[in-house]
DNA sequence: AATGAATGAGTCTTCATTCAT
DNA sequence: TATGAATGAAGACTCATTCAT
C-alpha cells in the first residue's frame, strides 16, 4: 500500500516544485495515518514524528491541521474527475467507443487504475467528508455539477444510439456507478481470494442485461 | 431526523427497563452528536450539555466513550439482522414469495421501514466503521457469517427455480446490494425532489433484467 | 497474610458489637487496600466493590474517607500501647524479670505476636504516618507522652541495678528500639530465608553487649 | 529545608545542562511537593503553578506523573551509592581505616552530608518505596547486589582483622544499619534539642561495644 | 440501615497552535 | 526554512460525597 502512495507524492513532489522536502514528507505521513486512524484521531504530533519533523514545521506550511487535510484531499479530487472535463470528449467517444460497453470497460479500466494510484487518498475523502462540509462543497461544485454533466450527454449519446435503455439518464447513471463502486468497495475489503477479470465480466453483463434497450 | 430517531430510543427504553432515564437522555444526545460530528470530535462533555446530565453520569453507566458508541450501534446491528436470521425463513420463502422479485420488493421496503427508524445509528456504524475494529469484528460476525448465508440460500433457491442467472451466489448477491444500497445514499443525499415509486421501479426493472436467467 | 489479619477484624466485631455486618465487611476492604497501594491511591469505589457494599454505605458509617482511616489506625495504636501503661508494670517488672535480658527478650515476643496480628494496620500507620498530622498528634500524645514515660523508668530501674550503660534512658531506648524495628523490618522485607530464633539471639547478644554498663 | 535542597537541584541543572528552565522549576516545585503532601496527593496542577510553568509543560518533559517521580527519585539513588561502588574502595579502606571504628565514623559522617543535601528526595523515596515496585526493583537492583556485596567484604575484613565479632556480615550490617538509621531517624523527627556529637559518639560506643569480637 | 444513581470539582493527559531562536 | 519549548484550553475519566428511595 504504502507503494502505490508513493506514487501520488511522487508525482505531487515532481509536478509541484515549490513544495519543500520537509513538506513532502509530512504530505506522506499525513495522508498515512489521516488513512488510518482518520482525521480527527490523528494528531499533529504523531504526523510531525512520523514525518521526522519538527510539530512547528507543520504549522509553517500549513496554517491549521484542516488546511493539511484538504491540500491533501482537494488536488486528488481536481485530478480525479479530470480526464471527464477534458473538453474534447465527445470527439473521442464518439470515435473510440462505438459501444456502450467498450466505453464501461474503459472507464472502470481508468478508475481502477487511479484508486490503485490513490488508494489513501481516496479513503481518506470518503472517511471524512461526512464530517466537512468544504469538502461536500467541493464534490458538489466538482462532481455534481460538471461530472454529472458530461456523463449525461454521454448516457444520451448511447441511448440516442438506441444502445441503452431510456430511463433518465442520472438514474442509469445512478445504477451504474453503485454497481461499479459496489464492485471496488468488495474488492478492496475482500482483498485477495478474488478473480478480477471474472468479477468485471460478470459486472458489465450484469450491467449490459440491465440497461440494455428495451426493444 | 430527531423524530424518527426517537423511535429507536424509545424501543431502547420499553425493553430495556434497566435504563435509568438520564441513561436515555446520554444515550439519544450521544447518537445525535455522534451523527452528526462524527465520534472522535464529539467531546462527552458536550453529550453531557446536550443530556443534560453530569459529565460523571455517563461514565457511571459507560466505563469508556467508546464502550458508549458500541452501546449505541451494536443492537441496531443485531436488530438489522434479526429479520433475516429467523428460523422459518425458508418457510416463509417459498410460501410467500412465489417469485425473486416479489422478494426483492419486500426486502427493500422492510429494509426501508429499518432504515427510517434508525438512521442515525446506521449512520454512524458507517461513518465509524473504518476506525474502530469491533464494529468491523461485530459486521463480520453477524453479517459475513451469517446473513450471507442465508443470502446464498435464498439465491440459489431462485436459481434453482430459474429466475436468475447462474452467476456465483455472491456475486449475484453483490450486485443486488450495491444497487440498494446506491439507492439508498442517493435517497439520502439527494433528499427531495424525489420520486420514490418510480426509482424503486425503476431499480427492480433494472436489477430483474440484469439478473435474468440466460434462457 | 489475610489470615492473620482476620484476627485483628474479629476482635473489632467482638468486642465491639455496635459494629453492622456491613460495617466490619468495610473495615476489612478498607484495610486490605490501605495496606497495599496506600490512603490517597485507594478510592471508595474499590473499597465498596471489595466489601460487597455500597458505595453509600461507607458514608452512612464514616462521614469522609479519612475517618474511615482514622478509625482503623486510632484502636490499634491504643491496643499497641496497652501493655505498657497498665498500671502495675513496675510490680510485674521487679517480680519477672530479674534481668534485663529477659525482659528484652519478653518484650520482642510479645511485640513480634502484636505485629503479626496487626501486620496490615500498622503497615497503614507507618506508611501514612508522614501525610496526616492527625497521626502525628496521636503518636506523640500516646507514645511520645505515655509510653516514654514508661520505658524511661524501666531502664532507669535496670541502670540503677548496675545491669545496663549510664547513658541517657531516652538514648538507651533509641538505640534498643531502632535494633529491634531493624530487625522487623528485615525480616518483613526478607520474608523466607529467615532463622528467626538465630537472629533474635544474636540481636539480644548485640543489645546487651552494646549497653552493658562500664564496669 | 529550601535551601538543601536547592543544593541537589543545582548540581541537576549545573551537571545536566540539557535541562531546560522550566524543567528544572518543574523538579525543584515537584521534590518540595512530593515530600510534603505525598506523591498521590499531589496534583500536576498544583507543581505547574508552583513552577509558574504551564501544566502541559510538564508532560512536555515527563511523559506521565511517575515518570517525573522517577525522574526526581532514580538520579538520587544512583548517587547515593556511588561512593560504596569505586572500584579501589578496598585500597582506600586498608590505608585509610585501620580500625573499624574510623570506617564507622567516616561513612557516619559522609553519609550525614549526604543526607543534608538531598534531606527531601530522601524522604521522597521513603514515602514513596511502599507504592511503587519500580522503586523497589530500583533498590534491590542497586543496594541488595551491590552495596550489600562491598559491605560484606569490608565486614569481612574487619572480622579477619580480629576486630569485630564472627556473625554473619549480612547481620552485622543490619544490626549496623538499623542502629544509624533510627539515629538520623530521631534526629529528623526531634529536629532541635539534639547533641549531635555527643550523640553519635554514644551510637559509636554502643555499636564498637555490640559488634566487639569474642575475646 | 442500605442502596446506587447522580453530581461537579478535580485528575492526569493530549492537543493544535505560537513564537523566540 | 526549520526548530522544539511552551502554552492553555480542552479531553476523557475519577473521585468523594450527597440524597431520594
Amino acid at each position: 500500500m504504502t507503494e502505490q502512495n508513493k506514487h501520488l507524492l511522487e508525482e505531487m513532489l515532481q509536478e509541484d516544485e515549490s513544495l519543500t522536502e520537509k513538506q513532502k514528507q509530512i504530505l506522506v505521513a499525513a495522508t498515512e495515518m489521516f488513512a488510518e486512524k482518520g482525521f480527527a484521531a490523528t494528531s499533529t504530533n504523531e504526523i510531525a514524528k512520523k514525518a521526522g519533523v519538527a510539530e512547528g514545521t507543520i504549522f509553517r506550511h500549513y496554517k491549521t491541521k484542516k488546511e493539511l487535510l484538504l491540500s491533501i484531499v482537494t488536488p486528488m479530487m481536481v485530478k480525479m474527475l479530470a480526464p471527464f472535463i477534458i473538453k474534447d470528449l465527445n470527439k473521442v467517444l464518439d470515435k473510440e467507443f462505438e459501444h456502450f460497453e467498450d466505453f464501461l470497460r474503459a472507464m472502470i479500466k481508468n478508475r481502477q487504475e487511479f484508486l490503485e494510484k490513490n488508494l489513501k487518498v481516496v479513503q481518506i475523502f470518503l472517511q471524512e467528508i461526512p464530517f466537512h462540509y468544504e469538502l461536500r462543497e467541493q464534490f458538489i461544485e466538482h462532481v455534481g455539477k460538471k461530472v454529472l454533466g458530461r456523463f449525461t450527454q454521454i448516457v444520451e449519446h448511447y441511448q440516442i444510439k438506441g444502445q441503452i435503455t431510456n430511463m433518465p439518464p442520472t438514474t442509469v447513471i445512478r445504477l451504474t456507478a453503485s454497481t461499479i463502486m459496489g464492485y471496488f468497495v468488495t474488492k478492496h475489503v475482500i482483498g485477495a481470494n478474488w478473480n478480477d477479470v471474472e468479477e468485471i465480466n460478470q459486472m458489465i453483463t450484469f450491467l449490459m442485461k440491465g440497461l440494455t434497450a428495451e426493444n
